[in-house]
DNA sequence: GGAAAAATCTTTTGCGCAAAGGTTTTTTTC
DNA sequence: GAAAAAAACCTTTGCGCAAAAGATTTTTCC
């Protein structure tokens, strides 16, 4: 490859010193004017980039940010990846993205490139398997300040962006119940994950304060499309099947409509259905979806300006803050 | 922020030089086992991580490739993403990723810092409007491997992968006639890309093989979800409606749908829609949308593979290739 | 025992840049 | 016109690492 134009490279031309370049592009009094444009006439000229991985070094500061997800092409987080990379261009940061596929091995070792990587900060939503967090704690051991989103974890010294998930479904079952819904069963997600916990105690509050005993029975562990359409197919077909559905995400949802559609179960008639994420599926389908709008995009942006806050404060010493975004109830068809 | 820790480090609580400790960490055989155990375990416990922005700085390699998108949170382009961090992830390359949000000047901008940052090669799907390419040349100029994907230039010295959208729409349009439309209309890209192009040629060659007339009011330029479901309501209202509809994309698709299920117009009996993506969304509808698969995923490991190539091979002195993904109809219930 | 050979470790350099701290040249001032 | 002050430029250093080249210690072998 071709060597990139550096100072030195000015500098020879002109006859001047490395320093002298240095400080003409930058405006430096010590200059004079005269010879500040020439230098820059011929930076210019030569296509001159300063080379950042120089001043990282230098600095060790990399104005990146490392960030890991489960899957990129989950709309969910595509919506977040597109707030984060909006914040970070506002702030001159560059964003390095890394999945995890869900796999906590690959997890582990995203995290050792992001360590040799030097990015200032992290943002995390980590893998369904992870039950062991040391290599989250290395993170903070080096100081590099830590942001969770979405599934987040609060004992350690890292800030947190969720969902509400607790008011989310809180919401979303009781407006079931408001709709005259009395058996709500709920496609519920791996309780390991604090929002997994969370809609489900929602889900439980909103039963209990209007008088109706929890039945576990109604719980379905289920948080795929594929999944869903299996468990509906064989929930659907039983007598007692339920009067309504609160799902973990939309995608469930959509896929309890699919398996309700082929057996002939007519929605919201006789089931309804609420789902959670607001997905641009959501208002595509027939009847449209009702969920809990979850703004991945705001969360997104409030995950990295904690974060760069975090960074641009000199100290280490901070109390973690737990930002939660409020949800907000999408009524459509499905109910 | 707290200093990582460098081989000085351990050299001096050592005391040997960074030197042996350097080699040490890599089994020179200059040095002793015993130093060589001692080194490593030192390392170890103070968790030493070899800093990733000097070897760079040395070696004037990142092992990073630059990515730049239109949106993060289309379906399409994160699918793509996957499969280029899947690729990268192999071989141990990272991903930084930027968003045009389809404006120029922030695509300028990003190519600026992409530079800045000594990418080793550069992946990019340009912003819809671009019409100025020169800064594309600037990454050339500086011999840093491009390859373009989806949305793609071929005059210049850069790979391309793109979707085989000749044929995809070729296909496409031939079954809608199969299928017995005989008034098709296309919701068409714009026709500077070139995918715009290929695709609007696809159907023309196709009514053409068929003998049917080209003609011209049945070509709108409608690229959105919205502006699917405007143009549709106007032209779903009209008593010389089409009885068929090849769409740029599965949204617009899924926009016409929408609009025709709002006038009571049925299908596929009234009116037959074939899409361009296999997004999510398309499997979910109802009735299901018959449309062309993209593979997205494909494209984004085949770019990334490419540019790898590229990178690792020594000459900038290549004859660009230009790859095609071959598409495939899927047959679904708006047919 | 002593020179050659082998083993083991160290010093130095450069990657590109910026900043601290020099040096030289020009201008000012009495 | 000479000292002081200001302007304009230069040399050096360090960021962390690896590799070239050099230095020291240990071993080998007749």
């Amino acid at each position: 490859m071709k060597k990139q134009v550096t100072i030195k490279d000015i500098a020879e031309k002109l006859g001047f010193s490395v320093s002298t370049v240095s400080r003409a592009l930058k405006d430096h009094p010590d200059i004079s004017i005269k010879t500040r444009e020439a230098v820059k006439e011929l930076a210019k000229l030569l296509g001159y980039k300063p080379n950042r991985i120089a001043l990282n070094l230098k600095n060790s500061k990399t104005y990146t940010i490392g960030l890991l997800v489960p899957e990129t092409q989950h709309y969910f987080f595509s919506t977040i990846i597109n707030g984060i990379e909006e914040v970070a261009y506002e702030n001159n940061y560059n964003v390095m993205v890394f999945q995890s596929n869900d796999k906590y091995m690959r997890e582990v070792l995203n995290i050792q490139a992001l360590l040799s990587n030097r990015v200032d900060g992290v943002l995390v939503s980590y893998a369904k398997e992870t039950r062991d967090f040391s290599h989250f704690q290395q993170i903070i051991d080096n100081e590099i300040p830590l942001v969770f989103f979405d599934r987040i974890k609060k004992d350690l010294h890292a800030d947190t962006v969720s969902v509400d998930d607790y008011h989310g479904a809180f919401q979303a079952v009781s407006y079931l119940l408001g709709k005259g819904c009395r058996r709500i069963a709920i496609y519920s997600a791996p309780q390991h994950l604090l929002l997994g916990q969370n809609r489900l105690r929602g889900y439980k509050d909103a039963l209990e304060k209007n008088g109706i005993p929890f039945n576990k029975d109604l719980v379905y562990s289920c948080d795929t499309y594929q999944d869903a359409i299996k468990i509906s197919r064989s929930i659907f077909k039983k007598k007692d099947m339920p009067d309504g559905l609160f799902a973990v995400n939309d995608m469930t949802a959509l896929g309890a409509m699919k398996a309700a559609r082929k057996l002939g179960i007519s929605i919201p008639e006789e089931l309804k259905i609420v789902g959670f994420e607001n997905s641009l599926s959501s208002s595509i389908c027939d009847p449209e979806l009702t969920t809990v709008d979850q703004f991945g995009f705001e969360m997104g942006k409030k995950a990295t300006k904690l974060l760069l806050k975090r960074i641009e404060q000199n100290s280490f010493d901070y109390t973690p803050e737990h930002l939660q975004i409020k949800t907000q109830l999408i009524e459509r068809g499905t109910c």
